[in-house]
DNA sequence: AAAGAAGTTGAGCTTTTACTCACATTCGGT
DNA sequence: ACCGAATGTGAGTAAAAGCTCAACTTCTTT
């Protein structure tokens, strides 16, 4: 039975830089390599720590991947969070419009890094759950249908949730890695935003 | 210098059954164990051949992965193909339904094999170029679209190629996958299809 | 049926990776 | 200044993975 959690907190500033820097080069690492060319030696090499510090706070490669993963997932869903606060009543061309200026800046935040969580880490086993923040998203998509209109039938709120959120998320990932040209100005943002908009009124007949 | 192509090329019946085997082997053990956990010697030891017959055909992990997704490739490719054959003549309507059908048909050849290859197999290095597919079935739109309203311009084309193209991707591959319930009935197909032609229709005034 | 070509085998070598542990160093409190 | 707790070290062991090659079997051709 695998151990996934750190198996000593650090406590003192010192340690908790060591942690950091390992976290760090775990990213670094698995940026350059590659989630299966990525080894611990390698990452305790990059960090410039030991082998054996290492093993007192991270029992094996996967909990390094979830706990840098967690950190990330934090970050965004700060942006996130506050994005969703602020447009908790504005009218649905702005909800629109602001969420997904905010899911651009979520993929901007480390997007190397952010592309290999979501492509290449393996979704099995402990890191099946890796996508905590997907589903918070989600959940805020939902609270957004049904202030629009309340009578939304559970089925097909799921249905408009699965939709939007899949676009949204995937036309941003892919942009901000595969054609950052797209983002110049902001054509994608403009584009992204009626297409969702046009989707909505047209389901919700608003 | 990686060397990734066959270094043998099997002759006779004998040896192409092994190659067919080592294949469906390799597919076996990349859905059980996902990409990182899957070795040259759990390929040969699941294919039932010796190690050293791998090596006769394959020089390394990546080469069985590569042509592994260049045999599923064919297989999707050639149901696509067909499709935009048919619809080549047809309504927008029709053409985007069917499009939107094939490409649902299309992730369900190996559902778990084709997961694997896009979610899993790192995009570096040799592998990188995987997705020929994608880029045939670009074109594809590309001519479609440039049917449908001749005096596109081309940057106009990217845009809107670009929105469809991963519309239909993520939503169909994400359905497969993770939603099943949603292909019950045609409910999502019809999602899917009428999105695109409302998105499509409002670009191109038609 | 002879013989060379094609195909197969697996022991075993090398390299990489995971992980431990006995020891050394630093820190925080007294 | 001293001590115990926290932290850090890296050589070293074990297991896994990558890969080769010389010997063996089967096929194809004449």
């Amino acid at each position: 039975m695998k151990q996934i959690k750190p198996r000593k907190r650090p406590q003192q500033k010192r340690s908790r830089d060591t942690v950091d820097t390992i976290l760090n080069a775990t990213a670094e690492v698995l940026i350059r390599e590659g989630y299966d060319q990525t080894s611990t030696n390698k990452i305790a090499v990059e960090a410039g720590v030991s082998i054996g510090s290492l093993y007192h706070y991270f029992p094996n490669k996967e909990a390094l991947v979830l706990a840098l993963n967690r950190r990330l997932a934090e970050q965004e869903l700060d942006l996130i969070r506050q994005t969703f606060v602020e447009v908790s009543n504005a009218p649905l061309r702005d909800t629109i419009r602001k969420s997904v200026e905010v899911m651009v800046h979520m993929h901007r935040i480390e997007p190397e890094l952010h592309r290999v969580l979501v492509e290449q880490v393996p979704r099995m086993g402990p890191l099946r759950k890796i996508n905590e923040i997907d589903r918070q998203i989600i959940e805020m998509i939902r609270e957004q249908l049904l202030r629009l209109k309340r009578e939304l039938s559970p089925a097909e709120a799921e249905l408009m949730i699965f939709v939007v959120f899949n676009i949204v998320e995937t036309l941003t990932h892919q942009a901000v890695l595969y054609q950052p040209q797209l983002l110049q100005g902001e054509r994608l943002i403009d584009e992204i935003s009626s297409l969702v908009e046009l989707y909505l009124r047209k389901k919700m007949n608003l």
